[in-house]
DNA sequence: TATTGTTATACTCTATAACTATA
DNA sequence: TATAGTTATAGAGTATAACAATA
């Protein structure tokens, strides 16, 4: 549906691949969303999982930077994670101010399940692109993002 | 970043995709977010308003589809907007189970005030695109969204 | 002084299901 | 019976600011 917006050519142009950018990634985020209920995650919980799972044991600090979020919220998030003892937090003994943040055996376990259905349904869902539109619809995200805003490190991002 | 997980090479060339896709709607959005708080408004709240505003006054069942969610939750929604004096409902006359949802003068003047900058910034962010980059982006977006779910009337969607 | 992480507060949104009133 | 919308419940996430302990 284009926009309904009376604006210059280039709003319209821009409107409408907005729409269409939030509408994809929004379906896709949704649709895996309600997959991952079966595995009893929330998208911010088996983001922190897998961070630790592909990228290892790290830091509240660190993993608020790779999910772009503040260390109160991460801090929120890891309480729930850790009530079900899926990661346990150790005092780091080089920085007394810091804990270094782990996956238990069960929290392992979890997320090595529940992570390839969710490679293959997300490869599933980008099959409608062939290999050649998906590194373009990856170039221009990209170009998208990150532009003239509060940038980090460099290093940002899941583990993915 | 590329991802670290070791998959099929259909798999890396899907979750690079994925997580740029992801990475770039949500930056975007993060982005919009916070420039739609001068304005006091979430992106829902400001969903609901745009809607009415290029649309016109509909009722609530209407508005779910939409913003693709429950009525439930645009109950909440509008509750918050009504609090405000932002929108009122309007016992229909012809279906009284149903409210016709209008904005009220302040909400009209609000979201004719803060659509404007929005769709400008939009067009900002999007400029780093070229008109035929923009287009292709949304061809691609738009394979990608709605296949094989649920699909609704096809007349879904904000009113943008 | 700056940083790591917690706590407190308050709110928005979501999902689900049971419910009322109307069609 | 089905639909429009509300209410109740419960939980997750967010933002912000003040705070403690450590660097």
């Amino acid at each position: 549906m284009p926009t309904h917006y009376k604006g210059t050519g280039a709003e319209i142009e821009a409107l409408n691949a907005y729409i269409k950018l939030r509408r994809a990634s929004g379906e896709i985020e949704h649709t895996l969303e309600r997959e991952l209920q079966a595995a009893g995650l929330t998208e911010s919980q088996f983001g922190v999982l897998e961070v630790l799972l592909h990228l290892g044991p790290m830091s509240q600090r660190c993993i608020s930077r790779k999910l772009f979020t503040s260390g109160a919220n991460i801090t929120t998030i890891l309480d729930n994670l850790e009530k079900r003892s899926l990661i346990l937090r150790e005092r780091c003994p080089t920085d007394r101010r810091a804990f270094t943040i782990h996956l238990t055996p069960a929290g392992r376990d979890l997320i090595e399940h529940a992570f390839p259905p969710h490679a293959r349904r997300i490869t599933e869902l980008f099959g409608v692109l062939s290999a050649e539109e998906q590194r373009e619809l990856g170039r221009l995200c990209k170009l998208l993002g990150r532009q003239n805003r509060d940038c980090g490190t460099g290093d940002e991002g899941c583990g993915l």
